[in-house]
RNA sequence: CGGGAUGUAGUGUAACGGCUAACAUUCUCGCUUUGGGAGCGAGCGAUUCCGGGUUCGAAUCCCGGCAUCCCGACCA
């Protein structure tokens, strides 16, 4: 991508209403655009980020037999009220034709239960996981920090469905690992946690994923031996360490990330889905739900991967791996950048060329740091001389002059 | 949903109750510049969030609404 060519451009100074840390430099570096409270647009090189997001969880999730589907955002208000959750407060509702009561999801189990009745008649079909990638609405009463808590934002739930609640602890098990893959391969692993969280009424935890950072909602208490901690919200009942009982835990601030949960029957009784075991007798299926919000990963990753000249992305999520900067508006200069622009892109490599002639130096240098991909490279009079350009990563002041004709290769090591 | 703060060109800010609402930046045009947000000149850009009130006179004071941010409550 050419930056010359990129409608959105970078800003000077932040905005004077994000006060966030994500906020501030996501809408300096033109990857979001916020359109109300918890609102926000995703511009090109957001949307970059997100769908790199999205198809790391996509292959996790299709290694572990999730089938990719899309259910609506619009549902029935009748199919909430089945399941007594047409009060709750985050649900937006509104009016259709004939004044057919509708919500917006904020999640999908009235969905996605009594649409597998169609589909689940006995143990033979069973079990299977099926997933999305959706936009949920939830009317927060507190939009906040940024795209950490929106209103609208897009997510990824799998939902599993099991004859037994032994299928189920198997599966949920397998979705546990595939999530610590995917806080792992988004660069957030080290500072990610399993989290014993409430249960709910048919299960004694849920499991959330919490990712250590100051602007966390949630206090988790860590047992630093297990790496395992226990959500301040359920620390009366449960004050040890859930695997090796240590009292000594330690509290710190962090977000939730993902949250997995075993629903049991608690959605297939209110729609009576159910199968028929060998034997011909009827039983409710056993579900488990299990939810990662793509933008608030987004946001979490800007928070915590920045310095003071902007933001710093990890090479697996960041919307391109190459800033590739033509410095002087100068014919052999822009010849040459033009050249490593052609051959980095044939190579597969993805790279945002800064080809704006009338730009000053200092003003592409700025908006490289505020970006924040992982390498940059620079051909400039200078580095031409030597017939060479220069290599910098994101991540330190370190530059290295290589021969035009290596750069593929020192960018690829 | 309770509390607090704030609303002024696209962005960031200024303006004692009193002149044509100022400055920087962005943007447009011209010239000059090019290794860390360059320089000179000219120009465009505002119903001061909305509605009411006080006053000879309101961006400024008062009331109401709305919006945004922050704290809290809430949050599978």
């Amino acid at each position: 991508m050419k930056l010359s060519q990129l409608f959105t451009k970078t800003a000077k100074e932040a905005p004077a209403d994000a006060d966030s840390v994500n906020a501030r430099l996501l809408t300096q570096a033109g990857f979001i655009q916020k359109q109300m409270a918890g609102v926000y647009n995703f511009l090109p090189l957001g949307l970059r980020v997100l769908n790199k997001i999205e198809n790391i969880i996509r292959e996790e999730m299709n290694a572990i037999g999730g089938q990719e589907m899309v259910m609506p955002a619009l549902t029935q208000e009748e199919s909430w009220q089945k399941t007594g959750r047409a009060s709750l407060d985050i649900l937006f509702h509104l009016q259709g034709q004939n004044d057919a009561k509708m919500v917006l999801n904020p999640t999908h189990e009235e969905v996605i239960t009594p649409m597998m009745k169609r589909f689940i008649a006995s143990y033979r079909d069973l079990p299977f996981a099926a997933y999305q990638f959706q936009v949920k609405f939830r009317n927060e009463a507190r939009a906040k920090s940024g795209i950490l808590r929106g209103r609208e934002f897009p997510m990824k739930d799998l939902y599993s469905f099991h004859a037994d609640e032994k299928d189920l602890d198997d599966y949920y098990e397998k979705v546990k690992a595939a999530y610590f893959k995917i806080y792992e391969r988004v660069g957030l692993g080290e500072k990610t946690i399993l989290t014993f969280a409430s249960g709910g009424a048919f299960s004694k935890y849920s499991h959330e994923f919490q990712t250590f950072c100051e602007v966390g909602e949630d206090t988790i208490h860590l047992c630093e031996k297990c790496r395992v901690a226990v959500n301040a919200d359920i620390l009366q009942d449960q004050n040890s360490c859930p695997e090796c009982g240590n009292k000594q835990l330690k509290p710190y601030k962090a977000v939730e990330v993902g949250n997995i949960f075993k629903l049991r029957t608690k959605f297939s009784e209110p729609f009576g889905l159910t199968y028929k075991d060998a034997k011909g007798q009827d039983h409710l299926v056993e579900m488990g739900c299990y939810g990662i919000g793509l933008s608030r990963l987004m946001g979490i990753i800007a928070d915590i991967f920045n310095d003071d000249k902007g933001l710093m992305w990890p090479e697996s999520v960041a919307p391109y791996k190459v800033h590739l900067i033509a410095l002087e508006n100068e014919p052999g200069v822009a010849k040459s950048a033009q050249k490593a622009y052609k051959e980095l892109k044939e190579r597969g490599i993805e790279v945002l060329f800064d080809d704006r002639p009338d730009v000053s130096a200092g003003e592409k240098f700025a908006d490289a740091d505020l970006i924040g991909l992982p390498i940059r490279v620079v051909v400039s009079k200078k580095t031409l001389q030597n017939k060479s350009v220069e290599i910098k990563g994101r991540h330190t002041d370190k530059m290295t002059l290589v021969g035009q004709d290596k750069l593929l290769k020192a960018i690829e090591d």
